[in-house]
DNA sequence: TTGTAAGCGTTATCAT
DNA sequence: ATGATAACGCTTACAA
């Protein structure tokens, strides 16, 4: 009753040959033309498809990556993973996606699933990154890229984003329109992007002299909700609403749209308005948001070439001591009518 | 100076016990309490760790199910795996995606995939439903899932959404708000929501008693773009521009609005705008889109459940002829600005 | 060109 | 409770 599935051994029988004919026929290997026939008739009359984990076992290879991101829904990390996708398969790599809702815990055991043979590499991206994260990172059994950064010295290959610069753009875009009141919306502080464009803000404020308010600084998460709760705080500032708004991520600042709507103030004309990532959504708000485009999509192309590189290599794919490459991608500030009104 | 990687037989040898004995440690089977910490003891020492693929030719599973999209990057795909990732890893499954670019062919070769092992279960939602992949799904070597329709008798588990249904309560809605010339913005019509959605468009009008005037009817593809054309397009009718536009997805939608915008008339006092699959961009657009929620989040959960219950049962899991599973999901309007204008 | 046979790292069936 | 040993389906010397 049940279809028995056929194996090398079936269709060798079947043909009149050994198993090692069939599995030269189906590796190009020097066979007779005779015997070739003979086999891939059987092969296609029996249904005969070979079994990749028994390859796998042979060669020590699955031909999988895994990408581990906190949330794949996210879509900065979707932007990620359409860049790389297309990458790895074009060099046979299957992708095995991971949503480790940012714990380090389950980021490590993705890591140990390199130990196990799930896959050939991995592509992860921590929001947190422990000192056990890097242990496992630095012990990983396969060559592993980090999107995002891990401190000098870790022995892994990463892409990174240049939050400072980023902001920098973002802030010297808003003084340039005349903003001189900025307030700040960010995520969480200890969450590297998080603590990074704290950092950037207050290192841009300083810098073109401006003192920050800590009145017009608000954390939350990287969500909607804190945008919009964080705008509504700002405005209530005693000193009167500020007249931009720097927003950590689209997210945030969509929420601050929403609460600026709410209160009748128009963007730009009242409050500017400046959010980071520059996903898709920046472009289909209304306004259309002014964003810093912090390369998701380069970066995950990027991270995809360098694990490529290591894949292709020979065995010693993990980085030699000092070898690990970091590639730095440059922002670029996307200017929309949340900050300049007149276009649309 | 190449670190070996420990194997079972390693582990045997350094803990001074038969492989037998290391096997049943790491199962959980009955082994003398000594036995068990001296071979957890060295394994941990030598950093061993169980090798998944030897395990999978053993048990001839892989814990991997495969996930089969036109597009990853699609928010309806997206809001599928968002449901699917969490339902099958608390089942022990990994994810692996494939974005085919809507190409029978690949949707084919990832069916085969399932012949070689690469994954014990597969859920898919073609795009074009082929004869070349309806015979394939019939002889898929492990259970599938179809998100989608699929001919009637065809032997496989199937969620399908109802975009009769779903189009019928748009076009109730526009109705109910007065409305009488509207327009509809479609995709392809080789696709199998593009063509369900057309006749469903011509059944609903028909239901209602209006006639579907030709030159309210734009096709092309399922982009924003095609929502910018098409309202172009019907902006010039002849008799004057719609009062209203259904769109058969949010994208269309958002293109339309675009030009709605462009051309300076308002929404949706002048032009009411309905999109489908309520998409995340419909919460964000502005104004707000009104959209035909066709449960894909719910699809999704769904579809991950009847592939688990394949999964668990005894092997015969190919649905025996006639118990293939077709669950429809309902449509739900999901009224906001675009046209009620009111809410914000 | 072809076949034999030895693994790849497990699990599972026997004995013991 | 433990140990030999035979699979699992394939690749690959080594022989013939």
């Amino acid at each position: 009753m049940a279809k028995p599935v056929p194996t090398i051994t079936t269709i060798a029988e079947a043909a009149g040959v050994s198993i090692a004919s069939v599995s030269r026929v189906f590796n190009g290997q020097p066979v007779r033309d005779s015997t070739r026939r003979r086999v891939l008739a059987e092969a296609e009359r029996l249904g005969y498809v070979p079994n990749a984990v028994a390859r796998s076992l042979k060669s020590n290879r699955t031909d999988q990556v895994a990408f581990a991101v906190e949330d794949i829904g996210n879509p900065v990390y979707l932007a990620m993973l359409r860049e790389i996708q297309p990458v790895l398969r074009a060099d046979g790599f299957r992708l095995v996606v991971h949503s480790t809702g940012g714990d380090p815990g389950e980021e490590i055991e993705v890591l140990r699933g390199l130990g196990r043979r799930h896959a050939d590499g991995l592509v992860i991206s921590p929001i947190r990154v422990t000192p056990d994260l890097l242990g496992a990172l630095a012990q990983a059994a396969a060559p592993v890229v980090v999107i995002g950064s891990v401190p000098p010295g870790t022995p892994v290959d990463n892409v990174r984003a240049d939050s400072r610069t980023g902001v920098r753009l973002a802030l010297r875009h808003l003084l340039d329109i005349g903003r001189r009141r900025i307030g700040f919306v960010n995520g969480p502080l200890d969450t590297v992007p998080g603590e990074r464009r704290d950092a950037a803000f207050r290192d841009g404020m300083a810098e073109a002299g401006r003192p920050v308010d800590e009145g017009l600084v608000h954390v939350g998460g990287f969500r909607r909700e804190t945008g919009a709760e964080g705008a509504r705080r700002l405005l209530a500032h005693p000193h009167g609403p500020p007249d931009a708004l720097l927003c950590a991520n689209d997210l945030i600042a969509l929420g601050a749209l929403d609460t600026l709507r709410a209160a009748g103030l128009r963007v730009p004309d009242d409050v500017a308005v400046v959010g980071m990532d520059d996903t898709e959504l920046a472009a289909v708000s209304w306004p259309t948001l002014t964003s810093v485009c912090l390369g998701s999509a380069e970066r995950g192309r990027r991270a995809a070439g360098l694990l490529l590189d290591r894949l292709r290599g020979a065995p010693p794919a993990a980085p030699a001591a000092g070898s690990a490459r970091t590639v730095t991608v440059a922002p670029r500030l996307v200017v929309r009518a949340s900050t300049t009104g007149g276009d649309q």
